[in-house]
DNA sequence: ATTGATATTCCGTAATTCGGAACAATTCAT
DNA sequence: ATGAATTGTTCCGAATTACGGAATATCAAT
C-alpha cells in the first residue's frame, strides 16, 4: 500500500461527514472538511454522478439510495446473521433482554444483528453502529479472544477514552479484565458505553476455532445484579456455543486450540 | 459538471462488480472491469483503506462493513418508511399479500420497504433492489405520475427490454397503459418482472402534491384474477391515500393539481 | 526444485487534479 | 425594486497525482 489514490480517500472524508449530518450544502462540506470550495465542488459532483450523494430541491446534499443497495448486499452476505438470528430470538425470549451480535472491523466492533425486547422493532436499527473494542462487554469479548499478537498491538496503540461512567480507562485494569474473560469465557460490563446499561457477552468461534463474533444480552443495570448474573452468563454462553457449533466449531475450549 | 474526478468514477465501477459477485480476486476484478492490473491494485488498495472493501484470509475481496453503517443511515433518514410501515402492515394483514414501497432514483425504481406474507421475514431482504420504471405495476405507477416533461424524456431514451413474459416492450402500448393509470389512479401488472407474479399499485403524493413513492400488493398470478382485483385496487388506493395524507398531501386529485 | 499463477513494487511519462480568482446565481434586507 | 451579501459554478495555468508496462516477489501445486 505504498501508493494510494488520494482522491478516493479525500472523497470518503466528505461522505463521512454524513455520518453525523444528514443534509449539507457545498459550503458546509467545505468548512467541515477544511478543503477548498473548488475541490469539494468537483468531488461531490462525481459522488453525485455515481449515486453516493443526491442533491435535493433546495440544493442540499445527502447520502444516495445506492447505499441501500450496497448495505443490503453486505447484510445478506454475512452468513452468520442467518444462523444466529433464531438462536438470538430464543435467547431474547428466555431472558427478556435485548440481544446483540457484533463482529470485528479493523480496530472497532460493529453491530451486525440485533433482537430487541420491544415490539415491533426495526431490526435494521442499530445495525452498523460501531464501538471501540475496549468498552462494553460485547466489544471486549472480541478483544479478549483476539490472537495475542494482535491484542497486544491493539493495547499498545489504543487510547482508552471514557465513554460512559464505567468505561475502563486504566490499561492494567483492562488487561486484568481481558485475562479474566479468557479464563471464564464471558465478559460483563456496567455503564461502559451507556450509563445504567449493563451487558453480558460470550465469544463465537468458527470451524477453525478462530474468533468470529461476539454475542451479548443487554439491559438496564437494575436487572443485571448479582442474583441474576449467573443465569444470564449461562444462557449467553449456551447460545454462543450453539452458534459456534452451527459454524462448524470443533468444540474445543478456546485455550486448548493450537496447543497439541 | 464539466470536470469530474475520473478516479472516483472508475473506483465505483470496481465496487459495482460486487453487486453481482460476492468475492473477487485482484485478477478477476481486472478482467471484469477491463482495467490494467496495476490500476486495479492501486484503487482497491485505497478502497480497502477507507473500508469499502475487505480482504479475507484467502486474499479475496468483498464489500466492507462500512456499507452497513451507511446503508443504515440512509434507511433511517427516509422518513416515509416510518410513516408507511404501519399502513403497509395493515394492508398486508387485510389482503394476505406482500406489500412493497418504492421510490424513484434517477431512471430506476428502488424498493425501500417491504412487508412479506411469510413469517418470520427479514424486512431488510429486497430493500435496495432496483427495477426499471416501465416494468411492474409499482415502478410504472411512478412513471405514470411523473411530470410530463420528465416522463416524455424517459420514454424517448429508454429501451424496453423484456424481463418477464408479460413485460411491455411496445412503446405505444406503454403510453396507453400509462395514460390509463393516470386516469384511474392505479396500475396492474402480470408477469412483468417475475413470471406468474402479479401486482396492483397506487401512487403516494407529498404535501406539495408531488409524486413521492409507489405502494403495491404483490402475489402469485392465480390470486390476482378479475374477481379479486376490484378489492385489491380499492385497498391499495386507500392505503396509498392514507400515507399521502400523513405526508401532508392537500388531498386534490392529481390531475387537478396546478390547474387552478 | 520447477513451473505457473497471482500479487506487489518500480519508475518515467503525461494526464488529471488542484485551487485561486473571476464570474454567475440566488437570497436577503432595505 | 435595488443593492449587498452569500452561495454556487466555471476558468485556467501549475504541478501533483495517477497511470500502466515491465520487473520482481510471493505462493501453490506438481
Amino acid at each position: 500500500m505504498q501508493h494510494k489514490n488520494k482522491t478516493i480517500v479525500k472523497s470518503i472524508e466528505l461522505l463521512k461527514l454524513f455520518l453525523t449530518h444528514d443534509r449539507l450544502t457545498l459550503q458546509e462540506m467545505a468548512q467541515l472538511s477544511n478543503m477548498p470550495k473548488t475541490s469539494v465542488h468537483r468531488m461531490i459532483g462525481s459522488l453525485e454522478e455515481i449515486g453516493f450523494l443526491t442533491k435535493d430541491d433546495e440544493g442540499k446534499y445527502s447520502l444516495g439510495l445506492l447505499f441501500l443497495q450496497f448495505g443490503q448486499l453486505v447484510a445478506e452476505r454475512l452468513q452468520i446473521r442467518q444462523l444466529a438470528l433464531p438462536v438470538m430470538t430464543r435467547l431474547r425470549d428466555e431472558m427478556g433482554e435485548a440481544v446483540n451480535l457484533i463482529v470485528r472491523d479493523g480496530n472497532e466492533a460493529i453491530y451486525i444483528e440485533k433482537v430487541d425486547t420491544h415490539q415491533p422493532v426495526r431490526v435494521y436499527t442499530a445495525i452498523g453502529r460501531r464501538a471501540p473494542m475496549y468498552a462494553g462487554a460485547c466489544p471486549r469479548i472480541l478483544l479478549a479472544f483476539l490472537p495475542e499478537v494482535e491484542r497486544e498491538q491493539y493495547l499498545k496503540n489504543i487510547e482508552l477514552k471514557p465513554i460512559g461512567s464505567g468505561t475502563i480507562t486504566d490499561p492494567d485494569r483492562l488487561r486484568a479484565v481481558l485475562s479474566e474473560s479468557r479464563k471464564t469465557g464471558y465478559s460483563i460490563s456496567h455503564s461502559e458505553l451507556h450509563d445504567d446499561t449493563s451487558a453480558v457477552a460470550a465469544p463465537i468461534f468458527n470451524h477453525r476455532g478462530q474468533l468470529e463474533a461476539g454475542l451479548s444480552v443487554v439491559g438496564p443495570g437494575t436487572r443485571f445484579q448479582a442474583d441474576r448474573l449467573p443465569l444470564l452468563i449461562e444462557k449467553v454462553q449456551d447460545a454462543a456455543r450453539e452458534i459456534s457449533r452451527q459454524l462448524g466449531w470443533p468444540g474445543l475450549p478456546p485455550q486448548n486450540v493450537n496447543r497439541g
